[in-house]
DNA sequence: ATTATATTTATAATAATTATAAGATAAGAT
DNA sequence: ATCTTATCTTATAATTATTATAAATATAAT
C-alpha cells in the first residue's frame, strides 16, 4: 500500500499538485475499499474516521483531482450519484461493470473486452476512441439460485 | 408518427396509465428529436412550446414513467444531467454511444456490437444480462479533420 | 526560516430532482 | 352522454448532490 501511495504522491507532484494529508487520508481510504465503488459521501464518511476535521467538499475536490488524473474512474450507475473507483496500476481503461438488478451488488471486470469492438468503431465510424464506459445489468449468480430454489 | 404514438399509448394503458395531453406532448418532443439527448430541462423546454401550462415536475414523472416502460433509456454521460434516449421501435437493448471529448458531439450505433461479450459474461461470469449500457469516450471524424489541419 | 503557491475550512450558493396535498381529468362502466 | 374513480397535474416546497467563495493555513522548494 505504502507503495501506490507514493506512486501517486509522485503522480501528483509531476503536475504540481501536493499531496496533503487529507489527500492522502482519501487515498487510503480507497485504496482499503478497492473493490466497493464508493459515493462522495460514503467516502467522507470513511475518511472521517481517520481524519475527523476534513471537509465535505475538500473530499470531493479530491476525488475530483483523482479523477483527472486517471487514478480513478468517476462512474455512475444511474442512481443519482457519482461513484468513484480505483484503476489498477496502469489500467489504460475504466473497467467493466456487473449490476445486479436483484440484490445492487456490483462485480467488476477487468479484463478488457473490447478490443474488437474498439477496432469496429475506429474503422467503420472513424473514431478515435480513447477510453470507454461498459455496464451490464442483469441477473448475478448468487440471485439466479435465489430464483431457482425459490420458484422449485 | 401517429402510429408511434399509437404504440405508446397502447403500451401505457396496457399498464392501466394514461395518455395525458402533457405526455402525448413529452413524446412527440422525443419522436421530433430522436437523434438527440435531451437533459429534463431540455425537454421540458421544449414542450411548454407546445403546453405552455405543464410543469418541470410533470416532464420528470412522464419521462420516468417512460423510462420504467423501456421507451426511453435514461442515460448519463458524466455531466451532471440524467438524459433521455428514444429506443428504436421493439429494440431490446440500449444503444451505443459515441461521445467526443473535443466538441461534446454525441453519435449513436444503432447496430449491436456486444453479443459476443455478453456470450462470455454470461458463461465465465455466470451472469444473466438483460441489458448494457456502452459509451465511447475519444474524438470524433470532424474534430480529427481539424486536429490534422491545425498542425500542418 | 522564508516565501510563493497550493490547499483547506466554513459557509453559502446552485443545480437537479423528488415529495406533497389539493384540485382536475381520462377512460371505462353505467 | 354522464358518472365514477383511480390516475394525473399543478404549484409549491423540500431534499440531495455538488460547487463556489473568501479568508486562513500548510506544503515544499529555496
Amino acid at each position: 500500500m505504502e507503495h501506490r501511495i507514493d506512486r501517486i504522491k509522485k503522480q501528483l507532484h509531476a503536475q504540481s499538485y501536493k499531496l496533503t494529508p487529507q489527500r492522502e487520508a482519501t487515498v487510503r481510504v480507497l485504496l482499503e475499499r478497492e473493490e466497493d465503488h464508493l459515493s462522495a459521501e460514503d467516502v467522507y464518511l470513511l475518511v472521517k474516521e481517520k481524519a475527523p476535521e476534513i471537509g465535505l467538499a475538500t473530499v470531493y475536490r479530491t476525488l475530483e483531482l483523482l479523477s483527472e488524473l486517471k487514478i480513478v474512474d468517476k462512474i455512475n450507475f444511474g442512481d443519482g450519484v457519482s461513484r468513484y473507483d480505483l484503476r489498477k496500476e496502469g489500467a489504460k481503461h475504466s473497467h467493466h461493470h456487473l449490476v445486479c438488478s436483484e440484490c445492487g451488488a456490483v462485480e467488476e471486470i477487468e479484463e478488457d473486452l473490447l478490443e474488437e469492438v474498439e477496432k469496429i468503431v475506429q474503422n467503420e465510424w472513424g473514431f478515435q476512441v480513447k477510453d470507454h464506459r461498459l455496464t451490464f445489468h442483469g441477473v448475478c449468480k448468487q440471485c439466479q439460485a435465489v430464483t431457482v430454489s425459490a420458484s422449485s
